[in-house]
DNA sequence: CACGTCGGTGTAAACGATTCCACAAGGAGG
DNA sequence: CCTCCTTGTGGAATCGTTTACACCGACGTG
C-alpha cells in the first residue's frame, strides 16, 4: 500500500509538503498542490489512520458500549449515535455488553486500548472498577440512557415520570386497580427508577405496589416470561402488567398467550420503550416512547463537547405515553384525553 | 498515559525486555519477568494498540458493513459476527450502509483507512468501484447474505430455494392461486434470487407470476407499504403477498390494516426472514427462517481463514419454512406435512 | 543598498510499540 | 586454556504520519 513517501517521490516534493497539502495547510504553492494531488490520485493513496492517530494522539473515534444490541431501542440509539458522530467527523465503534458486566469491561478495555477519543456508555451495572478508573483517568465519557449515581459524568437520558403518571391515570380510568410491574435489574438506574416512578404514580391514586406485584427481570425476554408466569400463578393475579422494557413485554406476551389468556380482556399489558412492532402485535401495545434519536444525538454532542474541551451539561428529555389497545380502551388518535361527548 | 518506556524505567530494564515479557517471548529471565509484571501492575499500563498496529501491520480488527442495522435480521447477524470474532481474538467495527451505496462506500473507506485486517460485506448494490478496487488490491474480504456475481470473493449465505418451494406448496394447498411478491432491489442478489425462486416454485404448480404481481421494494418498511397499496388497488388483487424481507412485511401489514382488511381472511401474508416479533403479530406471520447465527459465525471463520493465509470456500446453509397463521391454516407443531387422517 | 518579512519548502524528531542485531556472561567440550 | 554455544539483555531501526525548526529566495521599505 502506497505511503506518503511514495506520493512525495512521485510528486517530486518532500513528505512534509505532501502532508501539508493533505491537511490543507495554508502555506503551500498552487504548483505543489496540484502535483501532489495528481500523485495521490495516480497512486490511489489513502493516509494511514493508524499512523496519523499515533502521531496526533487522536483517533476521531467514539466508543459506544450498550447493554444489548438485540433490543430495538438500543439498536435505534446506536444508529442515531453513529449518524450524529459521522456528521461531526467521528466514527463509532459499538460494543455489545449483553447485560453482562464482564463483557462490558472487555469492550471498555479494548476501546481504551485503541485510544478512542471518548466513550458513550449505558452501564449494565453499578460501575465496575475498570469503568471508575477510566473516569478517574480523565477519559471523556458520557452516560446515555442509564447512569451511575455518584459518578461525575454527564448523563443523557429520558425522564419517564410524567409519562408513567399518565399511564397510571389511563389505567385507573379504565378501572384497573391491581397493577404489577416487571422491573429491570436493580443495579441499573432505569431498572430502579421505573419502579419508583410507577410506585409514586400508584400512590397518587391511593394504590399500593405489593411485593408480589413487583417481579425482578433483567431486561431480556425470558425474564419477562418467567415473571409473568409468577404473576399469573398468584391467587389474585394482577389486572395489568407493566414491563419495564420492550423485550420483557415480548416475554410477557408469550407467557400470557401460552396460558390461553387474552390481552386486554384477561390481563392488560403496557411497556416502557416503544418500537415499530408494537403497532402490529395482537393487540397493539400501549407503551411509553422515548425520544431515542434525540437522545443519541444529544449524547454525541455532549461527548464531543467534552472531547474538544468544552464542558457539557447533562440532558434530560421527556418520554411520552402512546396509548394503544393492550390496556382495554380502543386506540385514540392521540394520547390527549378528549372531554366526554 | 503510561507508555512502555515508563514501565521499562520503573522495572529497571530496557523497553525491549518489557515488550518481550508482554508478548511472552521465551528468552527472558524469571527475574525480569516478575519485575516487569510488577511495574505494569503498579502503573496500570496497557499497551497502545495504535502503536502496536503501526508496527506489526495488523489491527486484529474486522470490518462489517451491513445494509441496515435497524433490520432485526442484520442486527442478529452483527451480533453473531461479533461473538465469533471475539472468540477468535478479533474486534469488529460495524458500518451501517442504510441501503445507500454512497454510505456503504464511506464505511468501506474509513475501515480501509484504519487498516482493518479484513472486511465482511453485505453489498447494498452491484458493487461500487471502491469495493472492486479493494478486492483487486487484495483486501481479505468475504460476502455475507448478499454477494456480487463475478467477483472472486467467498460468499456465506442461506439458500432459500427449498424453503420457498415449501412455502408455495403450503399456499397452493390452502387454495391460493394468485400470489404476489414484494421484491428487494434488483441490484442485490437477495433481491433478485428470491423472486427467481418464487417464480420457479410457482411454475412447478403451473402458476405464473405476472408483472402486476411483482412489486419493486427496497427492503425497507415504507416500500412494503407502497407496493402493497398498489397490489390492493388492482382490479384483481392477489390472494397472497410474499415480502422478501421482514421490514417490507411490516409495511405490508400496515397497508393492509389501513384498508380495514384482515390477514389472512382478505389477504394472506408471508415473509422472508423470521424474527421473534412474528410470533406476536396479529396474526402470527408465516416466514422463511435463515440460520442467522450460523451464517455470521461461518462468515467470520472464512474471513479469518483468509486473513491467516488459508483459502476459505463459500458456504451455503439452507433456510427453512416456519408455518404460522398468516396464510390461513392454523399453526402446526412443525412445518413437516403429516399424511391426511 | 541593506534589512526585515514572509511565503514556500525540506530535514529531522517525535509518537509507542516490535524486532533485528550485537554483545556479555557463563558453561560445555576440545 | 581457548573456543563455541546458549541465554538474556540492550541499542537502535522501523512502521507512516505530523510538525517544529531552519533555511532560502523574493520583495517591500527606509
Amino acid at each position: 500500500m502506497a505511503s506518503i513517501k511514495d506520493v512525495a517521490a512521485a510528486a517530486g516534493v518532500s513528505v512534509a509538503t505532501v502532508s501539508r497539502v493533505l491537511n490543507d495547510h495554508p502555506s503551500v504553492s498552487a504548483e505543489s498542490r496540484t502535483r501532489v494531488m495528481a500523485a495521490v490520485a495516480e497512486l490511489g493513496y489513502r493516509p494511514n489512520a493508524v499512523a496519523r492517530s499515533l502521531r496526533t494522539d487522536q483517533t476521531r473515534t467514539l466508543g459506544l458500549v450498550i447493554s444489548d444490541v438485540l433490543n430495538p431501542y438500543f439498536t435505534e440509539l446506536a444508529r442515531s449515535v453513529e449518524e450524529e458522530a459521522r456528521a461531526l467527523g467521528y466514527s463509532v465503534i459499538i460494543g455489545n455488553a449483553d447485560e453482562r458486566p464482564e463483557l462490558q469491561d472487555h469492550h471498555i478495555r479494548t476501546l481504551l486500548d485503541r485510544r478512542i477519543d471518548g466513550l458513550l456508555v449505558s452501564p449494565t451495572d453499578g460501575g465496575t472498577p475498570l469503568m471508575l478508573d477510566a473516569v478517574r483517568a480523565g477519559t471523556p465519557m458520557v452516560f446515555v440512557d442509564r447512569w451511575i449515581p455518584g459518578v461525575d459524568v454527564p448523563v443523557v437520558r429520558a425522564d419517564g415520570h410524567r409519562a408513567v403518571r399518565e399511564l397510571v391515570a389511563h389505567l385507573h380510568r379504565l378501572g384497573h386497580r391491581r397493577l404489577a410491574i416487571i422491573a429491570g435489574p436493580a443495579a441499573t438506574t432505569t431498572g430502579s427508577e421505573r419502579v419508583a416512578a410507577f410506585r409514586a404514580a400508584l400512590a397518587e391514586y391511593g394504590l399500593a405496589l405489593p411485593d408480589a406485584y413487583t417481579g425482578q427481570g433483567d431486561f431480556q425476554a425470558d425474564s419477562g416470561r418467567r415473571v409473568t408466569e409468577g404473576f399469573l400463578d398468584l391467587s389474585e393475579p394482577p389486572e395489568v402488567i407493566f414491563a419495564a422494557d420492550n423485550l420483557m413485554a415480548l416475554g410477557a406476551l408469550d407467557a400470557i398467550r401460552a396460558r390461553g389468556l387474552r390481552v386486554p380482556d384477561d390481563v392488560a399489558l403496557a411497556a416502557f420503550d416503544d418500537i415499530p412492532w408494537f403497532v402490529h402485535t395482537d393487540p397493539p401495545i400501549t407503551a411509553i416512547a422515548q425520544p431515542t434519536g434525540a437522545l443519541g444525538r444529544a449524547a454525541v454532542r455532549a461527548l464531543v463537547d467534552r472531547i474538544e474541551g468544552r464542558t457539557p451539561a447533562s440532558v434530560t428529555l421527556p418520554a411520552r405515553l402512546v396509548v394503544r389497545r393492550s390496556c382495554g380502551e380502543p386506540s385514540l388518535p392521540s394520547p390527549t384525553r378528549r372531554s366526554e361527548p
